[in-house]
DNA sequence: AAAAAAC
């Protein structure tokens, strides 16, 4: 085992004092950007490789200063890899993976129907609403992140970056009813990056946490592993070179990486609730600074029982309260679950609704195949010979096919293998590395088909999936929904395939319903099956297709329905399909401002 | 019913 200054410096803190030749009190506590305004202070030092050093001695005159300088007489412990700041954009290998469309032979944005935008519905409640606005430049967001957004290439903002960004910049909670591929990431994070970047210069009250605790600034909170590192590698092209550091921990993988990068700084803090949990109760992350705080996929994370976690980290713990902090809360739906963790955690909040863009585009050609389970194999297998002869399989194009179960997923994966598809499989039975290797193998197409469970179906964003089977049917047409929405992406065409049987039935009404709205043909057969289905009532039933998740209760002081799930509660108006345009809101330079 | 998530 490798012994470096950096693992001395994680695994020994009492010793730091000592390791340290300043009389500054030696805390080893993250310095926040404000303090690291007025240019670094003199921090070279004689580099000498192994040999622990001063903990506020910064090896690196140019990125690294704007971490490391001490400041005000306290220093930082910056020990370990001083390394610079990696360029986002550059790293051929995997950032540039999903910026690479973005930022390869693909120039000019010809063919994005921006008219689009304004054909998806948004709706915005609440005292003094921000207004929305129309484009980047409209917002002050300072050069260096302007810059940024020019590198991502991002054209013009997107509904929720419009109405959203105006709001969070304005100092105002915010409750965004929003879906995956809407461009939430950008959302949030701007106004974070922006907001840190400005408070640059605020005097600091000294946190008076002890040893080796870290003060974030932010926070993002976010179901999976896999989405936590997405949103992190969003996060970091858009905060690069703004001095705004961000960094990511989840669980699966070693902590004590996930703490050494900790410990090299951290202003926003990308996380799922488990690990975070972990790092609150060993005391090494300390939400006292919080400044603000946003939750992903809220729906999703109430889903998967995270309600606890969520509020210990966001209650319970030190994190400041609702009015000292700003809150984004994003869901795709608004339940009454969701609608009580936001009057909780939100203060006097901006209710945003933005229709369903990106989940369904015509982009995305819809079939149903009525299969029954024993025929699913091989006629999986005959698409995917299909395929192969259309010369498709390959590189550029991915098929992800969905299954319900691990097992499942274990099971379909080994047949196509030996059956000489080459596949892999991401689901919660596997390690996080096997997980991250599989899917970074189906990105770079070095294994071409990817079996995956839901773990996979929501807000990933993977280039190049050209067909996405549901082998087995989700129960839930939200959930088939996210599952199709990882194709059609980048302004590329893409097919969705489904397996249909009589185990499905729940679903073949508002699979049907969903269809028509989208303008795909629907099979006879299930149409037939739709209307003989007694099944068609309860959640999955869309009333017509909500163009929201949800709408803004507090408007509705009569408010009563039951009380039961306040699910799905548009108008009776068409829903996914109304524009039928979502795609064409995209391009191939701007893809990943929806996401 | 299954999936996800800390050690």
């Amino acid at each position: 085992m490798r012994t470096s200054w950096a693992d001395l410096a994680t695994n020994s803190a009492p010793e730091n004092a000592g390791a340290s030749n300043t009389t500054a009190p030696l805390r080893p506590v993250y310095v926040p950007p404000h303090l690291r305004n007025r240019g670094a202070s003199a921090s070279a030092s004689t580099e000498s490789s192994s040999a622990p050093r001063p903990l506020n001695v910064s090896t690196d005159n140019n990125a690294r200063s704007r971490w490391g300088a001490p400041r005000n007489g306290w220093g930082n412990r910056s020990g370990g890899w001083d390394r610079r700041e990696v360029n986002p954009f550059g790293d051929q290998e995997d950032a540039a993976e999903e910026g690479a469309a973005a930022f390869g032979e693909e120039q000019g944005n010809t063919g994005i129907n921006f008219d689009a935008y304004e054909d998806i519905p948004v709706e915005t409640s609440g005292e003094n609403v921000p207004p929305p606005v129309n484009t980047f430049a409209e917002i002050d967001l300072g050069e260096a992140l302007n810059q940024n957004i020019r590198r991502c290439k991002y054209v013009k903002p997107t509904p929720v970056q419009r109405h959203g960004i105006p709001i969070s910049l304005g100092g105002r909670d915010l409750m965004a009813c929003a879906q995956t591929g809407s461009g939430k990431t950008a959302a949030f994070c701007f106004p974070i990056i922006s907001g840190i970047m400005r408070s640059q210069g605020q005097p600091l009250q000294r946190p008076p946490r002890g040893v080796r605790t870290v003060y974030p600034l932010a926070l993002v909170l976010s179901p999976t592993r896999e989405l936590s590192v997405q949103i992190h590698e969003e996060a970091r092209k858009f905060s690069y070179q703004t001095g705004v550091r961000v960094v990511v921990a989840y669980g699966g993988a070693p902590i004590n990486q996930q703490l050494r990068e900790l410990e090299r700084g951290v202003d926003i803090l990308v996380a799922t609730p488990g690990r975070l949990v972990d790092l609150l109760e060993r005391a090494r992350v300390s939400l006292q600074m919080i400044k603000y705080l946003a939750l992903d996929e809220a729906d999703r994370m109430l889903d998967m029982g995270f309600e606890p976690q969520i509020r210990k980290i966001v209650e319970q713990m030190d994190m400041p309260p609702p009015g000292a902090r700003q809150t984004m809360l994003f869901s795709a739906t608004f339940p009454k679950e969701i609608q009580s963790l936001a009057s909780d955690f939100l203060s006097n909040y901006v209710f945003l609704a933005v229709g369903r863009v990106g989940s369904i585009t015509d982009l995305i050609v819809q079939r149903v195949e009525y299969v029954q389970e024993s025929d699913k194999r091989s006629h999986l297998m005959d698409l995917l010979h299909a395929q192969r002869e259309n010369g498709v399989q390959g590189k550029q194009a991915l098929t992800l096919v969905f299954v319900e179960t691990k097992k499942g997923a274990d099971a379909l994966e080994h047949w196509l293998c030996r059956n000489s598809f080459p596949a892999t499989t991401i689901h919660g039975d596997r390690t996080q590395q096997e997980r991250e290797l599989a899917l970074r193998s189906f990105k770079t197409g070095n294994t071409p088909i990817l079996v995956a469970t839901d773990v996979a179906a929501r807000g990933l964003d993977i280039p190049h999936v050209a067909h996405v089977v549901n082998f087995e049917l989700p129960n839930d047409i939200d959930d088939y929904v996210h599952r199709i929405g990882r194709t059609g992406r980048a302004g590329k065409k893409g097919l969705a395939t489904a397996f249909f049987n009589d185990n499905n039935a729940s679903l073949a009404r508002p699979l049907a319903d969903l269809m028509q709205e989208a303008n795909q043909e629907v099979p006879e057969w299930l149409s037939r099956y739709a209307a003989r289905s007694t099944f068609g009532g309860g959640r999955n039933r869309r009333n017509g297709g909500s163009r929201f998740g949800g709408r803004d209760f507090r408007r509705e002081g009569s408010f009563s329905r039951g009380g039961s799930d306040y699910y799905s509660t548009g108008k009776n108006s068409g829903g996914y399909g109304t524009s039928g345009g979502y795609g064409g809101g995209y391009g191939p330079g701007v893809t990943s401002a929806w996401d």
